[in-house]
DNA sequence: GCAGTTATGCAACGAACGATGCATAACAAT
DNA sequence: ATTGTTATGCATCGTTCGTTGCATAACTGC
C-alpha cells in the first residue's frame, strides 16, 4: 500500500534504551537518540509520536529481558524459585544500573504512564516472592513472615542496582545477592 | 565595606535543596529555584556560580542531616552503634527517596565533583559499618563476615530509597530496617 | 560626603530543547 | 501509468534552557 519502513524496529529500540539507561530520561536529548539510532527526527515522531512515547517503548524492551525471569518464578515453586531468579537478575550486567529502577528515581520528570508502568513490575515482582516464600513456609523450612521477606526481596534487588553505581562488579554482585538469600533464609 | 547579602543563605539552601530531592538534578530549572528561592538568577550566580555549584552546595546543606548520626556511628561501639544509625535513617521522612541515592541515579547527568562527593560519602558509611561490624565480631556474639555485611548494610539502606518510591510510609521503612538488621544478624 | 566595593533588578543573550510542516520518495493496488 | 498511502529528508518552528552585561542600590571606611 505505503511506503515501508527502512529501519529495523528493534535494532532502534535497543540502540535507544541504551541511551535511555546510560543518561537518564532528562538528559537523553532527541539529538542523543537520533545519533544512537541513526533514525530522522521525522521518523522518530512519525512511529512513537513523542520523547515519552519512545521512552516508553524502551521501557517495553527492557521489559524483554525482565519477564522471562519472572514468568519462570511465577510458575516455580517454593524457595527454590527464588533462588534461581536472583541468581539469573544479579548476574545481568548492570549497564547503568538498572533501568527500572533509574526511572523509580527519575519518577517525576518522566510521565505518569511510564512510571505506573515500571511500578506495576515491581508489584507484581513482590507478589510472586511473596506467594512462593508462603509455599515454602507451608511446605519447605521457612520460617519468617513471607509479606515482610518479600518486601525485603525486591527492596534488596533495588539496592543492589544502586550499590552497582558505586562498585561496580558483576562478580561481587553475585556474591552480594547469594549472601543475601542466604540472611533471608532461602 | 559592600552591599549585604540580603537573603538568608541557609534558608534558600533548605528550599534549593527540596526541589532538586523532588525533581532531580537535570528536570529542575533554574526558573523552578527561583521560584522556590525568591532569589534573582542574578544573585545565584554571584553567589553559587553555575547551577552546579548550587547543586553541590545543596548536597552540602543535606549532608548536614546525614554527618550527624555518620559522626555518631563512627564513634561509636559495635552492633549498638549500628543498630542507632539504621534506626535513626530509617525514621527520616523521605521527601523523596534520598537525595544521595537520587544523585547516584544520576550520575551520568551531574557533574563529576558532586558525584564523587557522594560516593565518598557512601564509602566512608560502609566503611564505618565494616570497622563496627569487626568489633562486634571479636567482643559481641556477631560471626559473620565483616566486610561483605557492610556492603549489605549500605546496599539495603539504598534499597530501601527506592523502595521507599512505591511504596511510601515511614512505619513500613522503619519496620523493614528492623527486619534487615535481624537478618543480617545484629 | 566622597570613594570603593559588592549585591540586586532588569533585560536579554546564544544555544539547545522537543516538535512540526512540507515537498518528495517508495511502495501496493488497480 | 495512475492513484492512494505512508515514510523519509530537510528546514525550521517557538520555547525553554543556563548564563551574563550593565546600570543602580546599599553599604563601609576615610
Amino acid at each position: 500500500m505505503a511506503r515501508p519502513i527502512e529501519f529495523n524496529k528493534e535494532a532502534v529500540l535497543m540502540n535507544a534504551m541504551k541511551v535511555f539507561w546510560l543518561k537518564g530520561y532528562e538528559s537523553t536529548s532527541m539529538a542523543d537518540l537520533i545519533e544512537a539510532t541513526g533514525l530522522t527526527s521525522r521518523s522518530m515522531y512519525n512511529v512513537f509520536g513523542s520523547k515519552n512515547g519512545f521512552f516508553k517503548a524502551t521501557l517495553d524492551k527492557y521489559y524483554e529481558g525482565l519477564i522471562g525471569p519472572l514468568a519462570k518464578l511465577e510458575h516455580g515453586e517454593g524457595a527454590k524459585a527464588i533462588r534461581t531468579y536472583v541468581e539469573t537478575i544479579s548476574a545481568m550486567e548492570p549497564l547503568n544500573g538498572c533501568l527500572y529502577v533509574n526511572t523509580l528515581s527519575e519518577k517525576n520528570s518522566v510521565e505518569d504512564d511510564c512510571v505506573r508502568k515500571v511500578m506495576r513490575h515491581f508489584e507484581r515482582l513482590e507478589s510472586a516472592f511473596r506467594s512462593k516464600l508462603e509455599y515454602a513456609k507451608e511446605h519447605e523450612n521457612f520460617t519468617a513472615e513471607p509479606k515482610l521477606r518479600a518486601k525485603q526481596l525486591v527492596s534488596m534487588l533495588q539496592g543492589l542496582a544502586v550499590y552497582s553505581k558505586i562498585n561496580f562488579s558483576v562478580e561481587e554482585q553475585k556474591e552480594m545477592a547469594q549472601d543475601s538469600l542466604r540472611m533471608i533464609g532461602i
